[in-house]
DNA sequence: TGACATAGTGTAACAGTCACACTATGTTAT
DNA sequence: ATAACATAGTGTGACTGTTACACTATGTCA
């Protein structure tokens, strides 16, 4: 077996937190402070510890930011092209996060630095290739919405149907038709009536459904 | 945004080389001749140059270990976890390639250490944490029959439609009905006729097909 | 009590999947 | 030459899931 020659790498993670506010699919981004790319927004992440394993590591950076824990976390890929950080080689391990759009304590930056959700169809100019992560994490998302329930991820713990098929619909960028996708999603048996409903304005209130199991991200089909 | 503690640590690459011969999926590994695991089969890889990309660097060491170049290469894992090197914290980037069954240039090892192909049922017992490695790429390879094309990338450059079918029984680990086969395999149009055959044997001659773009893998349904 | 706004509901066409058995054709042995 | 052999190659009908499509139900508020 060849060996390469030994050497030791800088190694970070990066953290893609997604959720869902006022309609649209958001993504989380820390403005940089210092060189390279200083000013530009990217994404959060950091170096990883020595003593903890790398999604560990993805889930403090993620507490840290948002404030939240235990929500769902997926390894995205990992990249290491020579020259994507143009100080020297750094190898980044990317994950996506999806936090329900009710959990945010939207805590303000721990050191100083801006922190914003942006609009996907608004992202501003990103730093180092966090583009091209970015990308490879909305084309990872919109599949899964095909085979697995990860669209449960983003939701309260408790909501509507019509609130659900708002969330497929804004993912995947069209509109969905409502009876058939009722009867789609009920079939799956994933969700299940409260037996309360939410009256919200001059209409008719609608059924509140929950996760039969909220942690869980079942494959379909 | 937290930093963690600036902090070098060794990246590695491992490599799971899969090829369909003797009727069987087999897997190429390699004996270690040093602590820690000594004697125990591993997956070939080694550390990754300051110079070249994760991929790049798994394509070297795949042409080292069996002589092929040009093939299906994918990223799959990267693993991290504290422990699964008992000396040190390692990370390493796993990758899958799948090599035509007619491509091996099945060289000896080129430093003296032992090399052999596997078959998947019939895996020795692995070092470190490769059997959990190589379970996550089984998985992921039977997944991507149902949605891909990623099983042409087995193939040598001409075949019949019964080597192709034999193929997916071999991974899926079930028979499949000719006639439906077929015209499964045809509508996706991604195979031609040759217009010439096979003759082998006291029975009919098979038509030969080739992959209309060898390289690619298409994403399906 | 009527206007409003969203919730909630069924059916028929269509497309894709699955189960299933016989004929075609070359080689080889007699 | 011809018959046995072994694999190649082919179609149909049942079933299942997907899609398109429009009206009724029910609460709030003026």
């Amino acid at each position: 077996m060849y060996q390469y020659d030994y050497l030791l790498l800088e190694e970070t993670a990066a953290i893609e937190i997604y959720t869902i506010r006022d309609g649209r699919l958001k993504l989380l981004l820390i403005r940089r402070g210092g060189a390279p790319f200083k000013g530009k927004w990217a994404l959060p992440g950091g170096f990883v510890g020595i003593d903890e394993g790398l999604e560990k590591g993805a889930r403090r950076e993620l507490q840290e930011e948002t404030g939240v824990s235990g929500v769902y976390l997926e390894q995205l890929y990992t990249f290491g092209a020579p020259d994507r950080d143009p100080r020297e080689r750094v190898i980044t391990v990317a994950y996506y996060a999806l936090i329900p759009s009710d959990a945010l304590a939207i805590r303000a930056a721990t050191d100083a630095e801006a922190v914003g959700w942006f609009a996907m169809d608004e992202l501003p100019e990103l730093a180092f290739d966090h583009a091209q992560i970015v990308a490879m994490a909305q084309e990872r998302l919109r599949a899964k919405l095909d085979y697995s329930t990860i669209a449960f991820q983003f939701m309260p713990a408790r909501f509507t149907l019509s609130e659900l098929q708002r969330v497929y619909e804004i993912i995947l960028g069209q509109e969905i038709d409502k009876r058939n996708f009722r009867k789609w999603v009920l079939a799956l048996e994933q969700i299940e009536e409260t037996g309360d409903r939410r009256r919200e304005g001059a209409h008719r209130p609608a059924m509140l459904y929950r996760v039969r199991e909220p942690g869980e991200v079942r494959i379909i089909k």
